[in-house]
DNA sequence: GACAATCGGAACCGATTGGTCAACATTATT
DNA sequence: AATAATGTTGACCAATCGGTTCCGATTGTC
């Protein structure tokens, strides 16, 4: 365990890789050049290299940083009790629309952008990508269960694919334009089908 | 209505329009370049610069070309009698499964694909997508209609936006990987709400 | 056959791409 | 204070980007 040798660096990774997430959510990976990387973060490119290999291993990082922050969170409220089963099935589904509407924030989903663009042209976030939604459908057959306690497992295992599948497809929706009330109406439909 | 003037064109417009679209359709906008548009083609720089503004305008025409091409199809096949009309939504809900594991092909839906691609950053595109989106919507409509004569105009736009989600899910999800039983789960599912 | 119009092809363009490298700064260890 | 190890910086790189321009070839009209 020895102390840390050399010159100590200036930036947060943390904070590096939450702009570097930032940047290539918004804008896929052959979308965001290193000059936005590098405007997002506030480092140079030496240093950027330094942290990373190259730009395949920062968009795999921030990939991993989203299931950190964005999917892990997602499955703990899914799975808890602080509010009703019902209640989280519906402010799961909600969030696309609430994050458009409400907080004009149309970037998505990161796991759903980066099926469309890069998954399906690198094995490893392709593997990144099925894990998180893996970890997602996992944790909705939580509330689902608790639900319909009498549910056989199939049933609670389609169920929950089938929430998984509206919310993809409200997240990539809402990418383009899409009125609030259509996306409400898929996902009143979905919620339907719990009770 | 004067005849055509000057040298003729060499190429079939349509061909090379559909070689377009299969380029952007699997790798999205700034994932395809003009070289790749070159091989897919077999055109030179200059005759595609003859035919077409710029990248933009190609990719404007391709997405075209897809609603005519795929789109169209789909809402024709949708408000037929050519099947049952569950038959109809069954079949679908299964293009995005069958085209990955029978056909092999990977690339979902351009429609979908531009969502998360393109379409967040230009009002033309963003325009057609959500034009697309509104036809197979209203072609979703006959079939559950059809279904459930009974059911109010509201309960129908909803049925129909569900299906339309659950097919973005799809789409976007089969684009990585994601084993077939998942997606058929998601499917089933959704179809059952139809009855 | 002269002319106008359009085409295909290749050379060419500046700008940007992702990526490298050597010089210098800053730290802990001895 | 010398040394080793790391971080920061900016200059530099070949390759590629989307796009233009020019020329010879091919067509219909007059």
């Amino acid at each position: 365990m020895s102390a840390q040798l050399g010159r100590p660096r200036e930036f947060d990774e943390e904070e590096v890789l939450s702009d570097i997430m930032s940047a290539f959510w918004k804008n896929g990976y052959e979308g965001t050049g290193l000059a936005q990387i590098i405007d997002a973060t506030g480092l140079k490119k030496g240093s950027l290299y330094k942290a990373f290999e190259n730009k395949h291993d920062m968009y795999l990082k921030a990939l991993s940083h989203y299931e950190k922050t964005a999917v892990d969170p997602t499955v703990k409220f899914l799975t808890s009790d602080s509010a009703a089963p019902f209640e989280r099935v519906k402010s799961y589904l909600s969030a696309p629309i609430n994050a458009l509407w409400d907080k004009n924030d149309s970037r998505g989903c990161f796991l759903c952008n980066a099926s469309a663009d890069y998954a399906a042209h690198d094995d490893n976030t392709r593997a990144l990508v099925a894990r998180g939604y893996g970890k997602m459908e996992r944790a909705l057959m939580v509330p689902i269960k608790q639900l319909n306690p009498k549910w056989s497992q199939p049933k609670l295992e389609s169920a929950a694919q089938h929430c998984l599948s509206v919310y993809a497809g409200l997240r990539i929706m809402s990418r383009a334009a899409v009125d609030r009330k259509r996306l409400e109406g898929a996902r009143d439909a979905c919620l339907g089908t719990l009770t």
